[in-house]
DNA sequence: TTGAAAGCGCTAACAC
DNA sequence: GTGTTAGCGCTTTCAA
């Protein structure tokens, strides 16, 4: 690879005018800069980002961390993230931890501060406080999708009201005339979706209806997860009208079931989920579910974090919270019908 | 953050030991590393890798080029990939394109052998030419998931046997018994699916059977492209009795158009796809398809490309062919029940 | 076993 | 406008 001071002996100038070519064109005359990219092209130069980097002190350079990049909610949330990113003119290392807190780590360690200016974390294994000692000796850190508002991290976050999420599949359902819900719990690596889950079981109390704890399953957060559940579920509660899951991937995985148990959906049953994924809309029949808008969440996320890092003596927000979710009807949910057990209604 | 020379300051000896202390433990008294160690612990030093990389000549950093994250396809090769990378000391950049040329390209010229050793480059929309260029004066660059073996790109590939894969396909259905079959042929950004088509094509051939163009469609790789396209081609030829599709994401796609039709699989309609991706087996009816191994396709291609990085002078295969495709019989083919129109079987 | 010194490729004052 | 110089944080001979 050729090097700056390659180039400027072709062009018969100093390095410094070269370097100046490619990032102050104005401060040279416009007879040398032709001179200077013609020997560029010819060299097929490019700017070695590492020494860059180590001159300006800055790396240009975004890590975000999440688990595994296969759970299907992930890759929306990347793509959106790099895009913003690089709007920003930086670049974007995704670290999958494996699901293995000490790979979380070891990418922590060697690249927060050095190839990254700033990480961009998405619930992992690793315990808050651990991340906020590696935030004081190395570079910002921002958790996204938080789902606890009320209770928020020592870390700067974006927070997603998921309880409210669950209000809105909870208000849905009863609206619709279901009274005997079930419920799939998700249990992704930050944790037991519960903020989702408490939102759902508020407003069935409000309604007067005791949550009935046979028909809930606290379950790891995968199709596969949610279709066995389902099966099981809908074995022991035949009765059940509705399926409320806490993510789409537990309620697509319940659809599977259902079809494959021969009960129609919406028809005998209606499901309802939570994030709105791709996927949520290209299954038939398309799931009804409370979108968070993953995309904006991503973009927030990243402008957040690069604002720490650009003004880092400036008095930053601890928390954003990101624009409430929206209920998005699709053809999982229709009205209850009154069967053999609700003859009245 | 601490440097080295903090470190070294704070331990009373100079940068070259600490650098050996991290590097060469053997060649510093263990008194002097205990010392030093101390003092890095004190001040959370890191390495900064960027100064390492410029020091060192290597990044150990590789990037992955892809169109988009959100294809349902690339997280399970991205896994793979980083893990194989991780195992080699590497660290992985995955850069979406976006499906757009340009960002392709200006990801190419800004870290290519400069942020990254190496590029491993998934289907984009930049030609191969282009990549040559990039090849010559930057780092080595490997073209994975090449669909045509049998005519070999100017740049180290690691092939799949993607023709033979439709081959498996067309036999499968064959020995079912199916002779009306539909095709649904993908066009990726990397260009269209044909190696699988005429693979599949070939075998049709040799049993008598003669393409019906009408029973084609070509189409973006899409889950909901397969599904529209389903809808259009079954309503035009509603006596098919199976699906070939060239992708696992248009198979899916069909899949749900025929629920949505009311077209029963396996009973009515067998579809069958290729790739094998998660879905695959998560859908109901779980999809018959043919497994290229992506795991196995990922690893390849990062040890080739190490290789190319490492051992620059050796004299390298240009190509690497992938394990032999595998049919993975799941629930949605089944034997063709004969129907009015071919009442003699 | 440790230190001194040069250099990786670039940027950024500052001087000419 | 352009060149000179120093320095970013690290590795790596080579001496001591």
């Amino acid at each position: 690879m050729a090097t700056l001071s390659d180039v400027a002996r072709l062009a018969d100038v100093t390095a410094a005018t070269v370097s100046n070519v490619l990032r102050n064109p104005n401060k040279v005359r416009p007879e040398t800069a032709k001179r200077v990219m013609r020997a560029i092209r010819e060299l097929g130069y490019r700017p070695n980002l590492n020494a860059r980097a180590l001159a300006e002190g800055r790396s240009s350079t975004l890590a975000l961390m999440l688990s595994s990049i296969a759970n299907p909610f992930y890759p929306e949330f990347v793509l959106a993230a790099e895009r913003a990113a690089r709007r920003s003119g930086y670049f974007l290392m995704v670290c999958n931890t494996d699901d293995d807190a000490e790979i979380g780590r070891a990418y922590l360690t060697q690249i927060a501060g050095t190839l990254a200016e700033g990480v961009l974390v998405l619930n992992t294994d690793i315990a808050i406080n651990e991340l906020c000692e590696s935030a004081a000796v190395g570079a910002p850190i921002v958790l996204s999708m938080w789902e606890h508002p009320e209770q928020l991290p020592a870390l700067p976050c974006v927070a997603v009201d998921f309880a409210y999420a669950g209000t809105l599949a909870a208000q849905h359902l009863l609206e619709l005339g279901h009274r005997d819900i079930g419920m799939l719990i998700g249990d992704g690596c930050g944790g037991l979706q519960d903020a989702r889950a408490a939102g759902f079981r508020t407003v069935m109390r409000e309604a007067g209806l005791e949550p009935d704890d046979a028909a809930v399953r606290e379950i790891p957060d995968t199709i596969d997860a949610g279709f066995t559940a389902c099966l099981e579920l809908m074995s022991r509660k035949p009765d059940l009208s509705a399926l409320f899951a806490t993510n789409d991937l537990l309620a697509i995985g319940a659809l599977q079931a259902l079809a494959t148990l021969g009960r129609r959906v919406p028809e005998d049953v209606s499901v309802v989920g939570i994030t709105d994924i791709q996927l949520a809309h290209q299954v038939r029949p398309s799931l009804t579910t409370v979108a968070i808008n993953t995309g904006a969440i991503a973009q927030a996320s990243i402008d957040l974090l690069i604002r720490l890092i650009e003004e880092p003596d400036a008095q930053h927000v601890q928390a954003i919270t990101a624009p409430a979710p929206v209920l998005v009807r699709r053809q999982s949910t229709a009205d209850h019908v009154s069967g053999a057990r609700e003859a009245r209604g």
